[in-house]
DNA sequence: CATGAATGAGTCTTCATTCAT
DNA sequence: CATGAATGAAGACTCATTCAT
């Protein structure tokens, strides 16, 4: 079992000028990551694009993992927010109307900052991230077995647990796909839509 | 744009001695990787447990994203071939028949080395890796369209480009994710046939 | 030669805030250094430790070397106190009954705060420290010859210099490793005799 | 409780080049405890100084804390070794003859590398460096005890333990403040002559 | 005077890679 | 070809100290 090392910031700014300094840091991490990838995003060189001296840094963040952690953190609420305001407007609105509007919702939250996104899923190291992002994953899927449980009814799939499994990873894995990588197709609507059909298919039709 | 670097085993191991080499250096990584994770796995353990010298790792591979570059694509392969092989079993087979058995292939790639593929996918930098991994995608992308043009009067979405993105895509993330996070449930076919409903349902069903 | 630091405090309190100040910081540095050792022991934990901010600490130190300095000085002069009145009032007894007395108060001295004492000895760095101790010692180096100088007719040891050396560390060293690595032995007061008794025969007993 | 870091050497030099850099890395590191004390010892300058890279230091040492405590078990047994094999020697040869030679011994051994000596015993963190010095204190207490009991009937102080506590200790500690502070006083045998007077009043003198 | 945010030189350490033997 | 000693750039992180508010 390894070492436990704190991922939560040091302290929280209090002073205008603190505020400051952690949103450099957080957006210099951001552009780093984006545009140069996880490995060139060194302390000393997230501090230097900060505009931040490296003591500054470690001020606020007690080790470069709590500083990837408050990122991912901070990236993963802005699109579990997303989703979940929506997933709750959506909760007596029926599969038909409101699938599609859960797949926009996805998508746009997927949008919010795709490069981010990508390296964040792809580069950054699992470890530690796992509570935010498990945490996330969690809440939507209890949000989306009670939606699914209020609309039991009207739905073929029985066994909710496997739904919610299969439904959450679909959403998930196809709208992170299209944003990445087929753009174009998503921008007409087209791969929306189908997304869509393959979701209500597997509710609603009878085989 | 990063430097290039060859990825490339430097030179076939020719002899028998140099085969028994190359394996002995691959083993060990693999085990590395799935037994420690990637941040332990330096070309020095590496070799030490391949029972190797270091001068003799770099005299098989030229540096180490070749290395993890060269046990990515023989992992991949691995995974591709088996799927392929199906694939082309399948292909005058209806899908009724065809998508569940192809579901059964892609998890029984997955549950190759379920460990290994899990690393590989979430801690291993994926510089040099698309090519592989790129490539085995696009053939596996070939055959899927291949067969949707074949039984394309069977099936309900007409724009093929789009169904094999998302029949590709859907099979590939849930059964990666079944075989990852849920083993138990694949063990009694329970989740295998929800996906199989999935994308059946997509195909076949008139809404 | 390096260069030279003031370590004499760079104001002496005047008002009572300041007072209270200087000593939380005091107290806080022993404390940090007796409960966590030196190199626990950073300015900024001293000052949070004393409820003080890090510029107040500087207000009262100009560097860390001030302090620790400061802090070796109290506690030195804490110990020779003891040590110089005890001596005092010796003056005109004789060694069979001055000696034993004296070995009390060495022991007694070191007793004064012997987790400090250990610190102080074994992990703060000497740079500074020298000129505190140093004349500390000078200090009871020439009472001890003021002693011996009065009572040489009854001494065995002619040269007065090195038997204050003789004398002098002993006591020290002895009384330092009672207290710091043989407490037990303290208590019942066989290992403050055997101190006693090494010095008497030194000073006293003919060949 | 502190984490265990391991302070044994990593591996042991086999050919004849790596003993040649051990060799250059221990020197460089007395030299510089010796001429610029230990705050100025980093394992960077200790590498320059050896003329040899950071890298090779590490390959040989697992950290800092190991490189210090291999100069300080050098050291000691160098010195250690000097004393009990005098001890040795002496096991038959009373005390009138024996102490003299002991403390000849002792300061003899102080004498071996008084700089180095001195540094190791004020500066360097005493953090595992118990452990090498402890073991040859304890065999030196231990032959000292045999000594005692050997000649038992001749001496007056009848508690041993007692005993090789006062003499190990005032024996070490005179001996090495003479060869720090005045090794003028024994040169011409003063200082030696007053220390073996010291243990023999103690050892044989009736009261 | 107090505060605490900011500084940055300097520390230990790792690891991919080379090259003399 | 094999070996493994040697390399050194680079990274994470600390902490005494300053200075604007």
């Amino acid at each position: 079992m390894p070492r436990k090392i704190r991922t939560t910031p040091r302290k929280l700014p209090q002073q205008d000028r603190s505020k400051v300094t952690v949103d450099a840091i957080m957006t210099a991490t951001a552009r780093i990551l984006t545009e140069e990838g996880y490995d060139k995003a060194s302390t000393n060189r997230i501090a230097e694009l900060a505009g931040v001296s490296i003591g500054s840094l470690y001020q606020y963040f007690p080790n470069k993992e709590a500083l990837v952690a408050s990122l991912v953190a901070d990236h993963t609420n802005e699109m579990v927010e997303l989703i979940q305001s929506k997933l709750n407007d959506l909760f007596d609105v029926a599969p038909e109307v409101a699938i599609p509007e859960l797949v926009k919702a996805v998508i746009a939250a997927h949008a919010v900052n795709p490069m981010l996104h990508k390296v964040l899923d792809e580069e950054v190291p699992r470890v530690g991230r796992l509570k935010q992002v498990g945490n996330a994953e969690e809440q939507i899927k209890a949000m989306l077995r009670g939606y699914l449980e209020r609309w039991g009814d009207c739905i073929k799939p029985q066994n909710l647990d496997l739904t919610v499994f299969i439904l959450g990873r679909s959403v998930e894995s196809l709208c992170h796909a299209a944003v990445i990588e087929c753009p174009e197709l998503l921008s007409d609507g087209q791969l929306e839509q189908e997304i869509t059909n393959l979701l209500l298919s597997y509710l609603l039709e009878k085989t």
